[in-house]
DNA sequence: ATTTAATGAGTCAATTTGACTCAAAAATAG
DNA sequence: CTATTTTTGAGTCAAATTGACTCATTAAAT
């Protein structure tokens, strides 16, 4: 793909670097595991590239202005990708092993004759230190753009992020551990799901992040006894029995933070 | 005190600011806090520096080489400071405002006329984005040494952290926040205290890092019943009845995890 | 009408928790 | 030496929570 004429993409990208050399923070990046829920399974956003002859799939990220501030570089990220503002970020990781870059992964992959210049080939190959954040967004409520260069953006199951290009399947697990032990001290749920949402999706959710199974009588017993949630109607849209709707009462996070159980 | 003659100390940091130039990555600094716990009280080690006309109070830090890794960084500054190798340590958070320089905090202590060339006052002034380790010791096995350009390293209780320069008191309640959240899922105290400690002195490292109050015979029972301690003498140092003596049966953390409770 | 899938509700013994009291061991004061 | 104080180990007991269940309800599919 890029070894024969679009000399227009690799003018763009020169452009692109050109820019980043003048106002970015140099060897710095960000990479942002982005997720939702649907289907019952947990989700992460990420972008199509093709820099070489094969596509790669990548976590949305960029890079830190000069003068902006890391969280605001991060949130822009997100917006650019996802549409949305305000939404949590948590800082959960750093990668920084010397040997970091994307040209390590990418050898045999770029011809440098078609149209790399020098200052990209630079870029490529500078060694990045990537800071790693999580985002929890509203699945039915994000569109996925593709930001400048990228191919496409998608959602793909968490359990695919295997292939992932880079060590970006690293940064998924890692932002997964998190998650788990973030649980009980932060709202996350609430964050995830829908406005309204049934007990068995709560469920489903909880499972998908302690990657294990719950008994459900008991798991309805503790949540419904939080007095975290309030019955605001019914689903009927599934086979068998309707399942009664909920929304998370507003407010009564801290109170269950301290209670050290979970957190939504 | 800088201003008067010490030509020689800004000769060597002019020396060091022109390596780092050559050697480290631009913009990007490393903070530990190394936590120990002594007298019952957790303990923050930080260093004593004199750049202007008063004394400043800082983590210890660093920089990071072009062909090093961060997780390599973090570790030789600890070294320099701690003289222990191989101790475990944790990325907790990102400082990354883009005002954040030593500049910032120093407008009128340092004066240019006296040996600041113009190197050292780019380095001064430039923005810096750190990274947030922490670093638990066993308090007794450390005898803290000043790295290079520092007066004095010592120990501070962990509540006298406002005192600290920079944002560096925002670092520690910051890392406090993660110790605490840390707790059910990684082993901290067999870190903190030594091969042998009472029972009494466990509950006060667990109420220093929850920050509250624990009924004592609730806590034997609890810990007791974990079987991660062993009896292993008794101590006669204090008033009144003597403490027996405990130390951590190595290799049952990893089942208290999944117990999602203390992780020793 | 019957079966099946999915969900809400309830039971009950075992365990854990929270709030206690009591006993033991050593330094200290009289 | 004896009594008191301080500190720690050990035990009690009711209440709450948990884990492993069964049963009932509702709606779609046959």
């Amino acid at each position: 793909m890029a070894s024969d004429g679009n000399q227009e993409i690799w003018k763009d990208i020169r452009k692109y670097v050109h820019v980043l050399e003048e106002n970015a923070i140099s060897q710095l990046s960000i990479n942002c595991v982005i997720l939702g829920f649907d289907d019952r399974n947990l989700q992460v956003a990420v972008n199509r590239v093709q820099i070489g002859t094969h596509p790669m799939l990548l976590l949305p990220g960029g890079y830190v202005g000069q003068r902006e501030n890391v969280s605001d570089a991060v949130r822009r990220i997100v917006r650019e990708c996802t549409g949305m503002e305000d939404i949590p970020l948590r800082q959960f990781d750093v990668f920084g092993s010397a040997s970091r870059s994307f040209f390590q992964d990418l050898a045999g992959e770029v011809e440098l004759s078609t149209g790399a210049a020098k200052s990209i080939m630079d870029w490529l190959t500078r060694r990045f230190i990537s800071l790693c954040y999580l985002a929890l967004v509203d699945f039915r409520e994000i569109a996925l753009h593709p930001t400048e260069f990228y191919d496409d953006a998608r959602w793909i199951g968490l359990d695919e992020a295997g292939c992932l290009a880079l060590d970006h399947p690293d940064m998924v697990r890692s932002a997964r551990e998190y998650l788990r032990k973030e649980m009980p001290h932060a709202p996350i749920a609430s964050r995830l799901l829908p406005d309204t949402f049934t007990l068995p999706d709560l469920q489903a959710l909880v499972e998908a992040i302690l990657d294990r199974r719950v008994d459900r009588p008991n798991f309805r017993r503790k949540i419904l006894g939080t007095g975290l949630l309030r019955k605001v109607g019914q689903d009927r849209s599934g086979i068998g029995r309707p399942a009664d709707l909920y929304s998370f009462v507003h407010g009564r996070h801290t109170a269950l933070v301290e209670d050290f159980r979970f957190g939504f």
